[in-house]
DNA sequence: GAGCTTACGGTCAATCTCATCCATAGAAAC
DNA sequence: GTTTCTATGGATGAGATTGACCGTAAGCTC
């Protein structure tokens, strides 16, 4: 995991479908070694897998929501886990440290339907309440910058 | 943007790399066919770009938080925008609504480097207060899903 | 409604790029 | 000195890309 590395991920990051020999051309490495690399990098689980960015809009997924989810027990096992993942639109569900115990990112067509989605939170076991943070505008999203931090 | 569309999507977020030829094949068409409508989908922007999905801890990125920074003034102009993206751990910035102005996602290396980013982030101009949720775990982070809402 | 035109996808095949694999060589580690 | 790692460069086969051609459906004219 050297610099040329991280170099090879930020370019990927930036267009996967690049061919090898541009991606070797620019980190100053053939396209073979480039090839080998990469390679290297999915099988050591550091690049998990290749994807595409999709616009939420074009999907009918235009409002943008973050839910702090309170409870009376303790959230962190699998079966809340499974009981997020089968609401699709439930993007990320994350333990936190705090007063709530979850926070969840939920992309839906409408506020109508954030609302439900709210309600079907409400009834996963041990849920005592949501709090709801609705974004109105996003700057930006981006991936997780290889660079190392300023 | 019919069913055949969304199945597209849905292929292509799982493995970017998949083969024309199998996409068609899961879908019913000819490899053109398939090469065709993912060509039209990147033209009308709903597929954006081709990407990797990289395991942020591999990257030196294992501390994730959100933040949300109070002010005294509007926030939702570009210069803020650049002042968050002229910060390479803040990975996502919105503007919300409620009692806060705004919600960043960050990810960092330590706590110690998660101290240096909320000093900065109050070093913008405006910014009052900041309040960091930390996270323990994450159940998972997955894309939007193209299906419609259950 | 019949016939015509046009737009829109689709299939199939030809071509050409690029991924992939391998032999080899040099450098670094032990 | 030996081993290991990583690079190069070339062969080859897979797959992307393109163009020619076809079927269907919508809209238009008569």
């Amino acid at each position: 995991m050297d610099e040329i590395d991280r170099k090879l991920i930020e370019l990927l990051q930036h267009d996967a479908a690049r061919p090898y020999s541009a991606l070797g051309e620019a980190v100053g490495l053939s396209s073979g070694a480039a090839h080998e690399r990469v390679r290297k990098l999915r099988e050591r689980g550091i690049i998990r897998r290749t994807t595409i960015d999709v616009d939420p809009v074009a999907l009918g997924r235009g409002v943008l929501a973050f839910v702090m989810i309170d409870s009376n027990a303790w959230m962190g096992d699998p079966p809340t886990a499974e009981a997020l993942l089968a609401v699709p639109v439930v993007e990320e569900a994350h333990v936190i440290a705090g007063s709530s115990s979850l926070l969840v990112k939920v992309r839906t067509g409408s506020t109508d339907e954030l609302q439900a989605v709210l309600r079907r939170l409400f009834q996963i076991d041990g849920v005592t309440g949501t709090q709801a943070i609705v974004v109105l505008q996003t700057f930006f999203e981006r991936p997780t910058s290889s660079l190392s931090a300023c």
